[in-house]
RNA sequence: GGGGGGAUGUCCGAGUGGUUAAAGGAGACGGGCUGUAAACCCGUUGGCUCUGCCUACACAGGUUCGAAUCCUGUUCCCCCCA
């Protein structure tokens, strides 16, 4: 445990990077003979609240080091998310009022604790507010430090830069006010994902400016969102929020390809059963089953699985479906209802009937009836497609 | 400050006066196959009271029998020169 090569190794296993070469070592060595935590940073852009499995890599690592007996410094950008980091990004991010940054950030915090330990030495949570609401004067001191050319550098910007796509000074200035959280809160590691690597790289440089110890960076790989391209973000709808309920964790695990069970199952810290390439079926249930366990609660994923069976294997009809009440009118225009229960529009309603994509009580509509009496539909389950489900009710006449 | 270019449907991207709800691709949705994977096949993809109607090509106005396409103004963006 005491030892930091052991650890270090631990620490590093399933990292991208961990910069400079040695450095985490070493801190972890000094940190030992000092008999003090390290203290090891994350920001968070509350921007988007709900906390998603790409999230939990980053947290699940620093899970880790809290196991180790260190102090994780988490930092709500309630100032810089009225300057929205351009990491990743290939347009200009919104900009968020106080109110919308205060509920977000709660709302992360709350999630955040699920991986990460709340025991009050383990974990200290700052609002980078407390020290980025400077003067002008200082904040022009601060502003010697980055280079235009280095920013320029910087893969993201270089890209937007030769499309022709616009970066803003403001944009331009985020690595500056995130290095200088570093600063404040005395950081001896941050952490982040690969897409983070300049602005945690440029933490050092802002530290090094103001007479400081420079940070060791940790950046974790990217997790692939559940359309097996792109990185998992709430903003591309390929993500999967850890609050969640077990059957929709496990569904849309199941979803994902197969060439993302390991990764998956490597950053996650979920353990599967037999080797990699063997079973892709088994292994990315037992996935799904531990992400169910882990964060819609034990058992969860026994539960999920059974209720996902019933549904594709046996094709029944789930148990636990929203009712949906119908007007007082004689006829109802079945496009019309698809679109209340489902919130789709009345043209994909018609669209998906047409198409045999709509069943009530598990037989298929014929394809060509548009309006059904009321009568006939009292009590009866309405589905679209192969997930979708309400159970109809005709309300007693009062 | 001067000059040039651009803004099209969820996204990318054709289209420079009529046959354009707008080519093509991606994505998405419905069906088939299946492991709710991949690959593949078929269909759909602005809205609606649907053999028709309404709204749409940055915004506002104009020319015309007719405009995404022409003109004027506005907003935003990009490039070059200073």
């Amino acid at each position: 445990m005491a030892d930091p090569r052991t650890d270090a190794a631990f620490l590093t296993r399933n990292a991208a990077a961990a910069q400079p070469a040695g450095a985490l070592e070493e801190r972890l060595g000094q940190a030992a003979k000092d008999g003090r935590q390290l203290r090891v940073k994350l920001g968070i852009d509350p921007t988007a609240p709900d906390v998603h499995l790409g999230h939990v890599v980053v947290l699940q690592k620093l899970r880790e080091f809290q196991d180790l007996g260190h102090r994780v410094v988490l930092i709500i950008g309630d100032y810089t998310a009225r300057v929205g980091d351009p990491s990743g990004r290939s347009a200009t991010r919104p900009v968020l009022t106080g109110e919308e940054i205060d509920r977000n950030a709660l709302t992360y915090q709350e999630q955040a604790l699920r991986v990460l330990d709340d025991a009050p030495d383990r974990l200290e949570v700052r609002r980078n507010g407390e020290w980025l609401d400077m003067g002008m004067d200082a904040f022009l001191t601060l502003a010697r430090i980055p280079k235009v050319a280095q920013l320029l550098e910087r893969d993201d910007f270089a890209k937007r830069y030769a499309g022709g796509k616009p970066i803003s000074l403001l944009e331009f200035v985020y690595p500056l006010l995130q290095g200088y959280d570093s600063v404040a809160v005395e950081s001896d590691v941050e952490l982040g994902g690969t897409d983070q690597t300049f602005n945690l790289l440029f933490g050092r440089d802002v530290q090094r400016a103001e007479g400081r110890p420079e940070q060791t960076v940790l950046t974790m790989p990217l997790l692939v969102g559940t359309d097996g391209v792109q990185k998992m973000s709430k903003s591309l709808g390929n993500h999967i929020g850890i609050t969640e309920p077990a059957e929709e964790i496990f569904g849309r695990t199941m979803r994902i390809p197969d060439e993302l069970i390991d990764p998956w199952s490597d950053l996650l810290g979920v353990d599967l059963p037999g080797t990699p390439g063997d079973d892709p079926r088994g292994r990315k249930r037992a996935l799904a089953r531990g992400l169910c366990d882990r964060f819609a609660g034990e058992g969860e994923g026994d539960r999920a699985q059974a209720a996902f069976d019933r549904l594709f294997k046996d094709r029944a009809i789930p148990d636990d479906i929203p009712v949906h009440e119908l007007g007082g009118e004689d006829d109802v225009h079945l496009p019309a209802l698809l679109a209340d229960a489902f919130g789709v529009s009345r043209s994909e309603g018609r669209r998906a009937i047409t198409q045999g994509g709509v069943r009530i009580d598990g037989e298929p509509w014929p394809q060509d009836v548009l309006d059904v009496g009321v009568d006939r539909l009292d009590g009866v389950v309405l589905q679209l497609g192969k997930r979708r489900f309400a159970r109809l009710v005709v309300p007693a006449p009062a």
